[in-house]
DNA sequence: TGCGTCTATGCCATATCTGACATATCCTTC
DNA sequence: GAAGGATATGTCAGATATGGCATAGACGCA
């Protein structure tokens, strides 16, 4: 299996919400796999907020229709580096991007409960 | 947002100091830009925090002495993702990492600015 | 001064990311 | 269920990022 199967096969299970350490990504990884998807759904919510098809985006982007799916997807192809850039390009502001890359509400909590014990 | 305000916010983008019109850097570009040089700054300070070298940081992120000078340089042939993975990696929390790619004061304080007009 | 340690810079082979294209799958609407 | 638009998936060549190496500079200290 060449890597970048791997890699998309690790970050569908961790999406699924399995065990980092089971997949061999450490937390580091784990957590910037959480920030594509973060990235990733928000992009898919604003396209779809602005009414517009994944090609009109790519147009902006001066990109391509396949590889706004593969963003909005969470595909590790792609780097947070140009979910980035595709947001504040189709209007999102620096500050709700980097909202965004915050831990969410429900994450907050497991990392609570981990704190205590 | 009407196209008034838009513009002096783009103007502000560009004040005093920016050399992203200069090097035909778009908004979106020169945020990443400076996304970069934040975190590459707070990665040389908890560094020097934790009192060790380019070449101890770099084999706890199985990397390179010369790689973590680039790191810490800004180079912009490093991505985000490493900086952030690599802050992660000598522990910042997420919560920092995040903290640090939001504007700064001083950039909060120009964007208020034009934002009045 | 010379020596050791740390950091900066340049280069390279390889790995990864990118836009583009082709094609497949999904969804409406008729 | 055919047609058409939107989205998903696969592939590729070229661009960019990466780790590693060599080496130069910076700095302190004997």
């Amino acid at each position: 299996m060449d890597s970048r199967k791997r890699k998309r096969l690790e970050a569908a299970g961790w999406q699924a919400g399995s065990a980092a350490e089971f997949l061999g990504l450490s937390a580091a990884e784990a957590t910037v796999v959480e920030m594509r998807l973060a990235l990733s759904a928000m992009l898919r919510t604003l396209r779809a907020r602005r009414g517009i098809t994944q090609g009109a985006m790519a147009k902006q982007l001066r990109s391509s229709q396949s590889r706004v799916a593969k963003m909005e997807a969470g595909d590790p192809a792609v780097s947070l580096e140009l979910l980035i850039r595709a947001l504040l390009v189709i209007g999102a502001t620096r500050r709700a991007v980097v909202a965004t890359l915050a831990p969410s509400p429900r994450r907050r909590r497991e990392l609570r409960m981990a704190e205590r014990g």
